[in-house]
Parts: C-alpha cells; structure tokens; sequence
DNA sequence: GGTCACATAGTATGAAACATAACGTCCGTA
DNA sequence: TACGGACGTTATGTTTCATACTATGTGACC
C-alpha cells in the first residue's frame, strides 16, 4: 500500500470536487484555488496521479486520436480514502514558513536600516496581497455555489491582516527609538 | 558556488549568534528557538555545516580525543554572506501550511458533522499553542539579552490568535445553522 | 564493578517535494 | 508553409523530510 501524503489528498480532494480532470485541469484548478494557500509545483500534478492509479485510488482514461491525454477520476477505494481523511480532525499544527520572520529572528547580526527596511517591505506586500484576496472575495463571493470553497480565504485574510499590523507596528516601534525597549509591548 | 538555500542561511546564522558550535549543539538551539517557527529534521543541522564547510563559509575543528566531533565557526566569507542576505528585504512571500485549512476547502465532500468537530479540534490547538507561546514569552521576557529574539514570537502568537478566532467563529456558525449563509461575513 | 537508563553525538537511507528546463503538439495567422 | 504562442507532458537534479540506526559517555543503583 502506497503512503498517502497532504500531495496525494489534494489530488483526491480536486478530482472529488471537480469530477474527471487531466493533469492539466488540476494544473489549472490548482492555480486559482488551492494554489493560493498550498502551492506545488505543476509536475507532481502529473506524477501524483500516476501514483495513485497504480495505487488504484484513481482511474485512468487514455483518449488515443490527437494528442495523448490521460482523464483521471476517483475509485470507490479513492473516494473512500478522501472521505476517510476527511473525517479525522486535523491535528498536525498550522505551519508558517516566513523568510523575512527568519531575518528577524537573527536581527541582532543586522543593522537596524536593514531591519526598518525589511518592515516596510514587509509591510508593503502584505497590503498587496490582502488587497488580492480581498478583490478575490468580492469577485467570487457572489457566486453562490463558490461560497464554501471561499471560507478558507477568509482565514487567508486574518492572518495577512495579522501580519500586516505586526510589521507596521515593528517599523511604527524602530522609527521612534525613544520608546522603551523589549520585546513584550 | 553552492547555492545557499534557506536551511543554509539559518545554520549561518545560528553559529552567528552563538559562535562556533557543533552539529548537536544547533540542534538543541533550534529545538528552543527557530524550530518552533521554521522546523526541520535534525539530520540537515549534520549534512549542511558540511556543505557550507566545503563552500569556504564555515570552519571546521575537529576534536580528536575522546568523543568525535566537530566544530564549526563562520568564517569571514560565511559572515559576509550571511550580512548581505540579511540586507536584502525579503520578497519571498510568507506561506502557511494547514492540512486543517485545506480540509475545509474541500468540506463540500465532507459532512457538516466532521467539518465541526474539525474546526472545534482546531479551536483545542491553537489554544494550548497560544498558552505555549505566551508562557514562553513571559519566562524569557525578562531575559534582557534575549528581547530581540522574542519578537518573532509576537508575529507567531499573533497568527495564532488570527487562526484560534477564525475556527472559534466558524464553529459557532456551524453551531447555529439558522444564520444567514455565505463566505464573506 | 557491572549493567541499566539516559543524554549525547552522528550516520544512513529512501521517499517526497521542489524548481526548472526541455520536449512535443496543436492552432491561428500572415 | 512557417512561425509564434498557447497548450500539455516529461525529465532531471537537488533539497527537504522522516525515520531508524549506530555509538559513546555518564551517573545511579545494586
């Protein structure tokens, strides 16, 4: 038996919503949609399927006559696999991945230009992109059928928004160094 | 030239901030530090000084007697390399892994019962989270030497907090089923 | 003084994830 | 018909990750 990783559960999980799909549609799929909150890279949308058909979580359709396309779609056995992940309460913690965090963290080897400037920087992206997910709730949350797909971007939202306000609070803080110091306040 | 990847510039800067230690050494420092907000597998803290040794960022000592071990310490060109790193304001954008955010987007498939009990679970998480982290806030508080390094930990609690108050409120949604539907609100 | 548990210290291995480049095919248009 | 560009797919090498294994020193207790 083949180990079902996070990778295999978003295969399962697209091909669930979506119904049949190529490598090429998830592509797609993954690209305004999950893609926003779990990116990976468009070639294990090809080689994961493959896993899983000879798993036999998946079918595979080859359409021969033109170009050589593969159509996969959920086994009983997928389905049940997908459900079964599903049901269980995720207990694996939430994880951030943050460079500028990290630069950070080893402030004390930086001059405090270069801190300042990494939170406006900072600063700046995050009010980029929570402007892209804003419009982006606006946009589909008219779409009624869209509307569960949408909750995880709300998520999305608070913590850019959390984001946002630490950064502009940390370059708020180093612009005035008359306050007092110390990390808790 | 090697390329130096993120791992690269963490060991880099722990042996910044620390002085020369060996492999074990910026295990256990990772362990209480770094690790809680960018983690990896202790194997890499072995292979990577190793890496960056033969690169000419690192010096190695090792200590013969006794137990085998080695020493690694920067070298003039590992703090060069590592300063302009920190001079560069990150671009890289922050990304968040939650297995539980991607369940609920694919919580169509799923029923109502399994996504409450996943969001209650997660409301469980990131609150002992949230109580670890601000328990760590106020025993190293006092640290005076250690303040910088705890601001990180802001950002952290601060996520936690985003994500503890968007499962909280999603539950109690889910709880009275009577409200008005949709994403945005 | 032996042996047990435990912390210390390092290695090995294989699978999965990631980035990127290269490859091929179809279609419109000039 | 030849070219550019969008459409699809595969290949490759590296990095990361997880896990298990090996081995050494230390103190405690019998």
């Amino acid at each position: 038996m083949v180990r079902l990783t996070t990778t295999s559960y978003v295969v399962l999980g697209l091909l669930g919503l979506r119904g049949p799909s190529t490598s090429y549609d998830l592509k797609r799929a993954v690209g305004h949609s999950v893609g926003y909150f779990w990116p990976f890279p468009h070639a294990q949308l090809y080689s994961e399927p493959r896993r899983l058909a000879e798993a036999g979580l998946l079918d595979v359709t080859t359409e021969n006559g033109g170009r050589r396309r593969q159509t996969f779609s959920l086994t009983e056995e997928g389905r049940r696999a997908l459900q079964e992940w599903l049901a269980v309460p995720e207990t694996e913690p939430m994880q951030v991945r943050d460079v500028a965090e990290l630069k950070l963290f080893f402030s004390e080897l930086a001059s405090d230009e270069d801190i300042l400037s990494l939170a406006r920087e900072q600063v700046r992206q995050h009010q980029e992109r929570l402007t892209t997910y804003e419009s982006m709730q606006e946009r589909f949350g008219s779409v009624d059928s869209l509307a569960s797909r949408l909750i995880p971007l709300e998520l999305g939202i608070a913590m850019e928004r959390a984001a946002l306000e630490f950064w502009q609070n940390l370059a708020a803080r180093m612009e005035q160094p008359d306050q007092p110091r110390g990390a808790a306040e």
